[in-house]
DNA sequence: CTGTTAGCGCATTCAT
DNA sequence: ATGAATGCGCTAACAG
């Protein structure tokens, strides 16, 4: 009971060659319909179950695919692999997630053991742009294992990638706060050698510009997606001269030490300043002061992202292309930044 | 450049045989310090790497665990997962995940396609025990696939466990509430068919025994895990003739909605009715009004789960027995039950 | 110390 | 329509 049943054992039952075994499984040449009838029957009867690995080995295919976050206790990531999953799960395909903690070697390991671990494909959020890690990269184009980006894309020839519009999301967030009066709005930005982080901050200043406001580099500070961090930003903010009347984070979670902040000051959010944090992260809406935030539909971009995928791992003749999706964000308007909410 | 080279390339490069490659390699039996150093430098130079499918169909392992639980988008499960691949990873293993979204058959599916995908354990946490899901399990037992269950458990002869002591986090959650001076206290339950929940209630109903209160069943009622099924719960507490001045709720989800019901009452937390929540999601930390709630050490219980396991793999010749282990949950006070604090 | 042989479980030529 | 033979890449048993 112990030993698994394989091809061969419900050959030997039946008389005839795993050969004809196998084709009968996978109801592919022609085979009589009676021996085909008779093999899945003893088949179920002997409770055989495919052997992946051996087919793993045989065609190549692991039916296994790596999904690379910085981590994974983050709703947008968990969210993002949920989509992920859903789409795969149906097409026989497993996820095997792997998380860098923004550490770069970490990054280039897991690229290794998932190769190591033959998956079809991978499927990645970048860490940090700085270090080249094109090495690992070129070995899984290299080996023709089809590379997504999601989110934290680099440009890289012939990678596909699914992205959210940031700049469009920052561009939008900050012409609120401009809609409601704010007129002095200042930016908590984040590693800028990262895509996403970059856009936010170009979309923060073009809205800045093009509705008149005086750009002030001054207001724009880089920090880290912590909490504590964004405390120690806003306090910077709190005490120049001309204080903003405004923050737009480019993290929740920067956002939230920013009102932790502004609170300790005695300041009133939003009347005399107004907070604005980007993700939408469970805890924005759930606060007593619930927090505006930009959506980026993780589920949906993970689903696309498996999509994009599934499309590469199976038109493997035709020639490569690089495909990239870029979904629109969604301004979730909450208390944080509703000033003339009483007035309408 | 797209081949991946085998152990027979490099043997071949160096007229000697794969075997002694191979051994090489694996700095196993006895081998020429010469020859082992000459494989070692052009496996190097040839960019050679094992192929784990060739090495998984050999020895039947695979290196792969399967990780099953509810759904992976709260703190908890996500901070469980990432103390098992913090413990499983540095040991060359790799964690498939699969969510049942409290589903049986989903449940059922994933491990059938974990067994097909060759794990060499399962570790999971159940979604719920009324249906009988034991052909599943036995499936494992009988494969000798190490199965250990982590926070929910389901009581199998020879499968380990490790839970926290559900019981005494809820007596010391509701101790905590007595201790304060609250005198009617409620409890928020959860599908006590699980036993985490049930414990949690049989806690708090010691508790309020132990300390001469009187027993109320009817302050007993069980809801979803959901912010709005507190809330409606909570409305009932509230509507009562002798309403509650206090309430323990095995979820925090539900002590959010019941904190959100209790302000649209124009009740004042903690003074008129505080609010204990469990399993110490960061949102009860990050609110305005703190939430207290009970600590659960997800990263431990992981971590541990995961050494269960490595035990279990690796003892397979000894006589197989089953392993409890309980950690001890922590209370962590906060605002949405501190009477008191101003007084002290 | 190293070569030879064989097999893990499967799918796929080439025969028949 | 089916059988025989082969190889995927690796390790282990048995010789030498």
């Amino acid at each position: 009971m112990t030993k698994k049943t394989t091809i061969y054992d419900i050959a030997k039952r039946l008389n005839i060659t795993a050969a004809t075994v196998s084709r009968a499984l996978n109801n592919n040449a022609k085979i009589s319909v009676a021996t085909r009838k008779l093999v899945l029957q003893t088949a179920k009867e002997m409770n055989y179950e495919q052997n992946k690995l051996a087919l793993a080995l045989k065609s190549g295919k692991s039916y296994n695919v790596g999904v690379i976050v910085p981590r994974i206790d983050s709703n947008f990531f968990a969210s993002v692999i949920r989509g992920i999953e859903e789409e795969l799960y149906p097409k026989g395909y497993h996820v095997i997630i792997c998380q860098t903690h923004d550490q770069q070697n970490l990054e280039i390991e897991n690229i290794n053991s998932l190769l190591n671990a033959q998956v079809d494909g991978v499927l990645m959020s970048i860490s940090n742009s700085e270090i080249e890690n094109n090495d690992s990269f070129n070995k899984l184009i290299k080996k023709h294992v089809p590379l997504i980006f999601f989110d934290r894309k680099k440009s890289i020839s012939g990678v596909s990638s699914v992205t959210i519009d940031d700049f469009k999301g920052a561009y939008e967030a900050t012409k609120h706060l401009i809609d409601q009066g704010y007129k002095r709005i200042a930016h908590l930005s984040n590693d800028r050698s990262l895509q996403i982080f970059k856009n936010r901050y170009l979309g923060y200043k073009q809205a800045i510009i093009d509705n008149g406001l005086e750009f002030d580099e001054s207001l724009v500070i880089e920090t880290m997606s912590k909490v504590a961090e964004g405390r120690k930003t806003t306090k910077i903010f709190l005490d120049m001269d001309r204080r903003p009347d405004a923050i737009f984070s480019s993290s929740d979670f920067t956002a939230l030490g920013a009102i932790e902040e502004i609170k300790a000051h005695g300041l009133k959010i939003p009347e005399d300043i107004s907070v604005v944090g980007f993700s939408n992260e469970p805890f924005t809406k759930f606060m007593e002061l619930s927090i505006t935030s930009v959506d980026q539909s993780p589920i949906e971009m993970g689903r696309i992202a498996a999509q994009v995928f599934l499309e590469e791992v199976n038109n493997s003749k035709k020639v490569k292309s690089e495909k990239h999706i870029v979904l629109t964000p969604q301004l979730i308007v909450r208390k944080s930044s509703q000033r003339l909410t009483q007035l309408v």
